[in-house]
DNA sequence: CTAACTGCAAATTCTTTGCATTAGT
DNA sequence: ACTAATGCAAAGAATTTGCAGTTAG
């Protein structure tokens, strides 16, 4: 399996050690293409294996994000989300329409044809401006669903 | 001023009320382009009215995000940030490239000309597809910056 | 007037840290 | 063996809540 195959790469080449307890979150991550809170990472990890305690998924998620392995999204409700990145995922495009009202997440992969093109143009294009090794990206939308449009 | 107008209609509308807090705020996210906190904003306008206090501040901003008139960000360092949403702004777009390992942010704005286009085909398209009243966007890459790529 | 709004202090909630112990390599 | 990694309990920090007094409409 890649990201398994390459976080472990990673992890040695910093001269961290590879534990059952990153296996297992990175195994969570892997099997999930939700967007999942530190704690329900916990509870997952924690059925597998219970002595695994959220300090530690909190740790190894920190370690995967700067690693460049997950992202870590807040969409405002007050706990960070955590998604593997594109290249680790079976998604790969983190799309997402938000209502600043109700906090509704519509998770959108209907794109426009051009909308794939541009993203790699543009990856590429700041990737030379400026000197960056792009490893993925999100973009949302916000607004007032129907819903809440109605309601004023 | 735009935004001001907007805000008093939009807060009558839902039975609110437009207070000297509420006004002060306002003012000061209009007179700012930067990702405030609700520290820096509280600082700001417990300059002008000494009376007004933190709860208040954070009170009002969700009133604000909620009716769409100001974006909370969060790029991971455990405090949520503040913007006013594209219509108001100066700033029309809010777009990010963010390392993923020293957490700089590089807010950029030399755009592809097509990126403007697309994103407003795009805009179309989901609100019309979602039902959806747009309000403003965010596009982030992620990756790994010139220092920290050579790091490893 | 009346209900919405405010500030303060206390409470919550997510996340981080300190430290003694355990376990990769 | 030598250190990194872990779990627990305690600490920390940003944000929220309860409440009695204040103010907009």
């Amino acid at each position: 399996m890649r990201a398994h195959e390459l976080w472990n790469r990673g992890l040695h080449g910093r001269g961290y050690r590879l534990t059952i307890p990153r296996k297992a979150i990175l195994e969570v991550l892997s099997n999930s293409d939700d967007h999942l809170s530190a704690e329900d990472i916990y509870i997952m990890v924690h059925g597998l294996y219970p002595t695994i305690g959220l300090t530690t998924v909190y740790r190894t998620l920190d370690l995967l994000v700067q690693m460049g392995v997950v992202y870590k999204f807040d969409f405002g409700d007050g706990r960070a989300r955590y998604e593997l990145m594109d290249h680790f995922s079976k998604k790969a495009h983190h799309h997402h329409l938000i209502c600043t009202s109700c906090k509704t997440i519509i998770d959108y992969d209907d794109f426009l044809d051009e909308e794939l093109d541009l993203i790699h143009k543009t990856e590429n294009a700041l990737s030379n401006r400026h000197n960056f090794e792009i490893k993925g990206h999100t973009m949302q939308f916000y607004g007032l669903c129907d819903k809440c449009s109605k309601r004023f």
